[in-house]
DNA sequence: TAATCTCTCCATCAATTGATGGAAGCATAT
DNA sequence: ATATGCTTCCATCAATTGATGGAGAGATTA
């Protein structure tokens, strides 16, 4: 017979298992410090209490939290990197895009989550650090854009970093964008996916990757 | 002779625009639930009650910082809109990127601040506003991808939204994605500026602003 | 039954934080 | 000199919030 606490560690009804999945929740839509574990108590239904008690510290429910985004953003790369390979580059670009792209419209904590660790100087040590280098060199490999998956050019980062950085935008930036753009949801889904393959297919299909810094116009030096 | 009140309305050195230069710094660098008043007085080094008696509210301190980086935005922009005007728009693209890189490298906390208006979702009710639409769509006018100032397709807006944000988040993402890309400062800046212009370049000149939807390879429907 | 263990809640604390009242300092005007 | 108005600071408040101790309910074990 499992004992209670095996039964917590695993089942998903468990009441450590709906504090963190609440807390996914309101982390993801408020960011750390906008968070109080009141509110999170609350959400489950309990005294928070309850929460420490199961568990500790709100820092340690946090880092919970992005260790499960990590794990789960890992197994969607992992995904599309097999669903892509032997497809042409155009095609694996527009693949990968449409395949993130869904999967981060379903889940959009994801995308706070991550950005919240971006931009978020907060005041509270708890990083995200998520090995996002390994991800970002990872989809350069998966996209062709690298031969080698441990030695990926700098340009080569910062182009599938700029272009994971547009899709998170769109994401988390919904509610502010969509009403600029003037569109329901479903058509919002459609320009973004439309918007993210018409800059990147060009720019990634127009010429192979250059190891050699492209030629810079510099127009301001002040 | 000056009044004290006019005196206060236009010295920088003011003690209102004293405590208006330290709230845009603190609020850039922290957010506006991670600023506390006692953070920004201890900044200019006075008292939280000498902020209260000069700005009210911290909500309209915060507001004032917004409405002063807006105003800074507007004159960037047509700054950047007079500059390019006449060139092709291979250049006029460069250029701008160049141009407000530099303005935003150089003044990291408007970055910030419109990041953090786009996506906090906090429980205070200020929200950026900021006439983003208004700024997107001259923009999208200026760089020749709309012949209407008023109309602009939602196409051509999601497209200056991508590169804008993309922008912003290699300013404001610096500290994180630096140590990513193993450069230092000015390498940064030169691989952004190359990045943005690697990705954006061929997209918009590779062919006309293309007013129907572009085909969409719908890969997933879960 | 008695003892133990697991889990939950109530009450409470200490620190932080937004905000205010009032006194005091100081210059200017009368 | 006196009065007035502007500016600053000290003291303090009330609300929020992270965190804990202890009591009690219920199940499990001896």
């Amino acid at each position: 017979m499992p004992s209670r606490l095996e039964r917590a560690r695993q089942d998903p009804n468990s009441m450590k298992a709906r504090i963190l999945a609440s807390a996914r929740k309101i982390f993801g839509e408020y960011g750390y410090n906008d968070t109080t574990t009141r509110t999170i108590a609350g959400d489950v239904g309990i005294d928070i209490s309850t929460l420490y008690y199961h568990w500790g510290e709100k820092q340690d429910l946090y880092e919970a939290v992005l260790m499960e985004i990590s794990e789960e953003i890992q197994k969607k790369l992992i995904e599309v990197e097999k669903k892509v390979s032997g497809q042409s580059l155009a095609v694996r670009l527009e693949m990968a895009i449409d395949m993130m792209s869904d999967y981060l419209f379903a889940h959009p904590e994801v995308s706070n989550l991550i950005l919240f660790g971006y931009f978020n100087k907060t005041r509270h040590g708890v990083t995200l650090d998520i090995s996002m280098s390994k991800y970002i060199s990872n989809i350069a490999f998966a996209m062709g854009l690298s031969t080698d998956r441990e030695k990926v050019s700098t340009e080569a980062k910062a182009r599938i970093l700029a272009v994971w950085n547009t899709v998170l935008n769109f994401i988390s930036g919904e509610n502010f964008f969509r009403p600029l753009l003037d569109t329901n949801r479903e058509d919002y889904i459609r320009v973004v996916k439309e918007t993210l393959k018409f800059i990147l297919v060009p720019a990634f299909t127009a010429e192979p990757l250059n190891p050699e810094p492209i030629t810079n116009t510099q127009i301001t030096d002040n």
